[in-house]
DNA sequence: TGCCGATGAATGAATCGCCATTCATCAAGT
DNA sequence: ACTTGATGAATGGCGATTCATTCATCGGCA
């Protein structure tokens, strides 16, 4: 009985205590960019002792990846999960882009650290560029080549150079959406892109 | 004479020195990021002591901005003089993708400031993005106006959404080209990227 | 049940190194 | 000698990280 007890109750307590810290951290990195944020601005929009944080995490930087890693490894699950049950190679790339944006779109902040902070230095950007970006450069690639053996799209060009492509158009729509003043609906832009992508903007 | 002098010998040095600690500091700041960076690097590698730099500089802050100010006029500059002897859009748009891409592609750390630095606050970000990139994403604009008017390009679409997404496929190159240990000609990416943007990756 | 020492999570003030910036001083040119 | 650009050692502040201390909880024992 004891045992239960202190388990539910003190566990959740240390699972919290981390996701506060880490949400904490999204939200004063997204507004004052890492570099600029301090651990103790950290410790206190999580309500917790600046030493505290170093009780769940090594360093300032480590917190940046763990918001890194735990983001990248949800949207690439959910991406996976999405995809598993269609066929059509450009409903694919709908999915993909759309859910892309979704995700962006509904954490703002979140979404700030992911085109603004952890493009900061090329140290975080290789490691990005090495763990998600690569994965999810490779969903695209697949589905485009499932496409191309299909006959539905075109077979003079490079699979993995159309991923690139496709992936900046929507990386830049969300970074024109977070520097965006006016507040829209980053989502439904999947559509267009995939449009021009799919269809090219010259006139038939 | 003696002034003539005077002038060829020491006003020079004072253009060469601001123009070596421009220089040091985009390859400091490429090399280790902007936060990074020690002033006293700068000084080093630029070959002057470290108060010198701020009898060019008010600030650390204002060398990364100086970097980019030049670099954006310099090029914003050579884009439009490019552009008035052109007629056809669709070349117009060809143009400017080229340029954009040699232009990166030919000073490594310049683009590594560019693609990662310049990117690594939202401060700066809103900034380039005020300055520069409304103004670049303005001309690609303009140039699918123009086309749209003359019916080469379809008409059901939005241009200036049609102009973020050239941008973001081309930046996505650039980003990608940094990143990679590979070593490419990143020039010639501007082919694909325009033939995809132009004729859509569906079979026909 | 009620008491006691052990445990370890949490705290936050103090430390310690770092680095942008300053400025007293120097040297070259006139 | 005076002006002016240049120097680089010294300063001052900042902020990541540490660690001595507090305190709540727990398990063993009478």
């Amino acid at each position: 009985m004891r045992s239960v007890d202190s388990l539910s109750s003190a566990r959740p307590q240390v699972a919290d205590k981390r996701e506060a810290i880490l949400r904490a951290a999204t939200q004063v990195f997204a507004r004052n960019g890492y570099f600029n944020s301090k651990v103790a601005d950290i410790a206190r929009v999580a309500g917790v002792a600046d030493g505290t944080v170093y009780l769940y995490f090594k360093s300032k930087e480590e917190i940046l990846h763990s918001i890194f890693d735990k983001s990248v490894g949800a949207a690439i699950a959910e991406c996976r999960q999405q995809l598993a049950d269609v066929t059509d190679p450009r409903e694919k790339l709908r999915r993909i882009a759309s859910l892309h944006l979704e995700r962006l779109g509904a954490d703002r902040d979140l979404a700030i650290v992911f085109q603004v902070e952890l493009r900061g230095s090329t140290k975080f950007m290789e490691e990005f560029s090495a763990a998600g970006l690569a994965e999810y450069l490779r969903l695209i690639r697949e589905a485009f080549e499932e496409g191309q053996q299909a006959g539905l799209f075109r077979r003079d060009i490079n699979a993995t150079v159309v991923a690139k492509i496709l992936f900046g158009a929507l990386d830049e729509m969300a970074t024109n959406w977070i520097l965006s003043k006016r507040r829209y609906k980053l989502a439904p832009m999947s559509e267009p892109v995939l449009d021009i992508f799919l269809n090219g903007a010259s006139a038939r």
